[in-house]
DNA sequence: ATGATTATTTAACATTTGTAAAAGGAATCG
DNA sequence: CGATTCCTTTTACAAATGTTAAATAATCAT
């Protein structure tokens, strides 16, 4: 059982694995990736991305929560949540190149695994199989924004929240209620609301 | 001037010259693409893929108009719409394999390209600048969807009318209004109370 | 053209959600 | 521990949207 391969038994393996689960990639795409990768510590409730600035780091979530958000009208909006083992990036920004109006909060003390967007994608030329996996990443995660699409679209605000609480139950655990709110689309009240009804 | 590419100035060239603006690819790639494309004609208000099936065709739009819908609690509701020169598909399915609960309907008598989806999937393995060309296109797709959710999830209702009507009068003239409607997330009657403010 | 069908608007009323302010709880920090 | 701050709930009222039904308007088919 030796252990040639660097990016084994790193502190990078949590990334692996989930890769891994979606395609398939040979030791020296890891290394590459590996590469262009870099930790990032964050203490609860501060920024990992600021606002305004253009996205160009794919977080991998190996601790804590983070969440996107906006400002509407000065009011605090949750855009999106990630939770352990999941990845987050503002897309809207990273495939456009704009600047974004998001920022990136943690909501727990947390720590990331930070992919450099630019470098990435020049890796897609040399490595096909790491161009085929983050499409795939980035199917699924279109395919879970149409599925919110439809709940936005035509779910009532109680619906949305059972649906969340019953897919979910971490959400209200670990995140605090007033951002679910606006996740949810509704205000702090209304989901209060919708909670004390049983 | 000789004409010796069989996918120049064919019925397909709309396709191909809505594909040269987002990635080039090579003449054996275009004619591999048009060996799984054919033609659909379909007349007003038909559906060109009915709920229930799994999507395995992405079309895209020569001539006229399509939407997506599903049935929410027994009512009509519209997830999408296709103009002329876009793509149109039922993602959830087409990335998942799964039945789609939506189905693809027709709103003037319309004529389609369809690329067969499983072909195109094999392709990716001969024709990296073919994954490559429908990554983009999902990616763009999947920025588009983000932005729908900011829209849906913290605007109003009358917000999301204006920037409809202003971003893209076509919807007004062409389609009825009751499909707008529940595409904006709201009813019929809402739908005309806003317009009715001026 | 004419009648039938479909689409859109209007009206009245019910329900949901928003807003603002206050009160109660929970967490945090010195 | 105590004080402060932040989070959540509650209250009362306003505004937005939904529901149902009826009235117009537009479109379609013969």
């Amino acid at each position: 059982m030796t252990d040639h391969s660097p990016h084994l038994h790193t502190e990078y393996s949590p990334l692996f694995d989930y890769f891994n689960n979606l395609h398939r990639i040979s030791d020296e795409a890891k290394d590459a990736i590996e590469a262009i990768c870099n930790i990032s510590k964050i203490p609860k409730n501060k920024d990992l991305q600021s606002i305004g600035h253009t996205c160009r780091t794919i977080y991998f979530v190996k601790k804590g929560i983070a969440r996107i958000y906006y400002y509407k009208d000065g009011t605090d909006v949750t855009e999106s949540f990630a939770f352990e083992n999941s990845l987050i990036a503002r897309v809207e920004s990273l495939f456009t190149g704009k600047p974004s109006r998001k920022g990136i909060q943690v909501l727990e003390d947390s720590e990331f695994i930070g992919i450099s967007s630019p470098l990435l994608f020049d890796l897609y030329d040399q490595f096909p199989d790491i161009e085929r996996l983050f499409r795939k990443i980035f199917e699924s995660a279109y395919v879970e924004t149409v599925n919110r699409i439809e709940s936005l679209q035509f779910h009532s605000a109680e619906e949305r929240y059972h649906a969340l609480t019953q897919e979910s139950p971490d959400f209200l655990k670990r995140i605090p209620l007033k951002y679910i709110a606006s996740y949810l689309g509704i205000t702090q009240v209304s989901l209060s609301r919708i909670r004390a009804l049983r």
